[in-house]
DNA sequence: CCAAAATGTCTATTAATATAGACAACCATA
DNA sequence: TATGGTTGTCTATATTAATAGACATTTTGG
């Protein structure tokens, strides 16, 4: 670790305080702090920032708003949580195993299902014809209690109808795709990007502004090759990784 | 395109004209002005984001500042580049492969190389004794004159004794380790996480302050699965994605 | 129980961000 | 060449972010 003097930027948009959250925030998830338990003294990160102790106080008030900090006087500012959740993305890639015993309690909520016509785009990439009717689920999916993604996923209608219901009722893409005939399913390809959160993301993931979102495109197919399913999933950056393992 | 409101939020650390920069950004990657070439006027982009006209003069500004667009007065703001690099993962993934023919010039630069001893997580990666001698390379890749990545790389220094000035003469990690004796290696697997650019990130891949950073931790073993590379490379999260094909 | 080490709260000041309006300069084109 | 649409520049003001210092309050440990 370098004790010295921590880089931040000034007037570069971005506020003092949010640049100084962010980082500790990546420290205690990088497990600097693991030895005590506890993030330094708000007089000590003053120093190693360059900036007023107001200054990071504002830090660690945002992150104890983010529940991952608690400060207590005369004691210190407690880490409350520090886990991030690994996703391995592999041709069987599947959400519940991903997380494995990495959470205790893991929901997958339906917040909205419609069924409408393909666009160009999504035709495309289901192979069906555009206009062809597709099923479309909001999903939110929570690992012990927390928002750890929200996924746009569409299906082909004809093959899959009443997939809605067999999701809403068991939480689970792959317990709904058993439950309408579908056995198995492969991941064939996975597309991986990164953007600042929006408006939605912050109200969905119970993000606080600035967060980092990342974003998967993802295709499965059955067995023998046939699209099933393309979905559009959004992670906070800050609660995941992701494991490509050839 | 929902040509309502478009969602920006206050007092959250980061400053109006930086997020609406990121989201103009985001427009222009996604092709959103593809049919003008241009970004709307700032009076009715100032009308979307519900802001004043001076407040996206200064988003503008800071995308000018990173050579996205150039406006001309009396014509409007024109698009001066788009591109997102795609980087497909796979079992053989190589950088300059990767790119293609997304960019017509390559370069891979040798910043800096130090022997040093692993420590314990790196051994334990490369599958060598703690403290063991590696060969540490600082590379800066660019695409077109641009720089898309920033990597630190480790090797077991015994196996790949001079593998630096391999590197330096060729600019790619395929031709040096040829160079070193080894014909083929392979992609076994790689994290990706995504974080705010810090300091170094702004100067190494010249970005505005605010970006996002695609980071990658690989490992590459040669075909018995020995392995021979440990790379942590941090790509532009505005001009790069990565595809993971199974 | 006392002292040291933390966080909590308050006031005051300066610098940066955002809004508001007016008008000049420039370009394309009808 | 006149006009409408667009960016450039200027002044003024309000709000938010950051600094600075002082002191209160709480916990821990000797």
């Amino acid at each position: 670790m370098d004790t010295g003097q921590i880089n931040v930027q000034r007037q570069n948009g971005v506020a003092l305080w949010r640049q100084i959250a962010d980082r500790i925030r990546a420290s205690i998830a990088n497990g600097d702090y693991d030895a005590t338990g506890k993030v330094p003294p708000e007089f000590t990160l003053a120093a190693q920032f360059g900036v007023n102790r107001h200054t990071v106080r504002s830090a660690l008030q945002a992150l104890a708003q983010e529940g991952i900090v608690r400060s207590v006087q005369g004691r210190g500012t407690l880490i409350e949580r520090k886990e991030r959740l690994n996703f391995p993305i592999t041709k069987r890639t599947r959400f519940s195993e991903g997380i494995g015993d990495q959470a205790r309690e893991k929901e997958g909520l339906l917040l909205h299902s419609a069924e409408e016509p393909a666009s160009a785009d999504l035709a495309a990439r289901l192979g069906i014809g555009e206009g062809a009717p597709v099923i479309r689920l909001e999903t939110l999916r929570k690992a012990d209690r927390r928002p750890v993604s929200r996924s746009t996923t569409w299906f082909p209608a004809e093959r899959f109808a009443g997939i809605e219901t067999a999701y809403r009722d068991s939480g689970s893409i792959t317990l709904a795709f058993r439950a309408v005939g579908l056995a198995d399913y492969l991941r064939v390809s996975t597309e991986v990007t990164a953007i600042h959160a929006d408006g939605a993301d912050l109200a969905d993931l119970q993000l606080s502004p600035g967060a980092i979102i990342l974003v998967t495109k993802a295709l499965n197919t059955d067995p023998d090759g046939v699209p099933v399913q393309y979905a559009v999933t959004r992670f906070p950056a800050d609660m995941v990784q992701f494991t490509i393992e050839n």
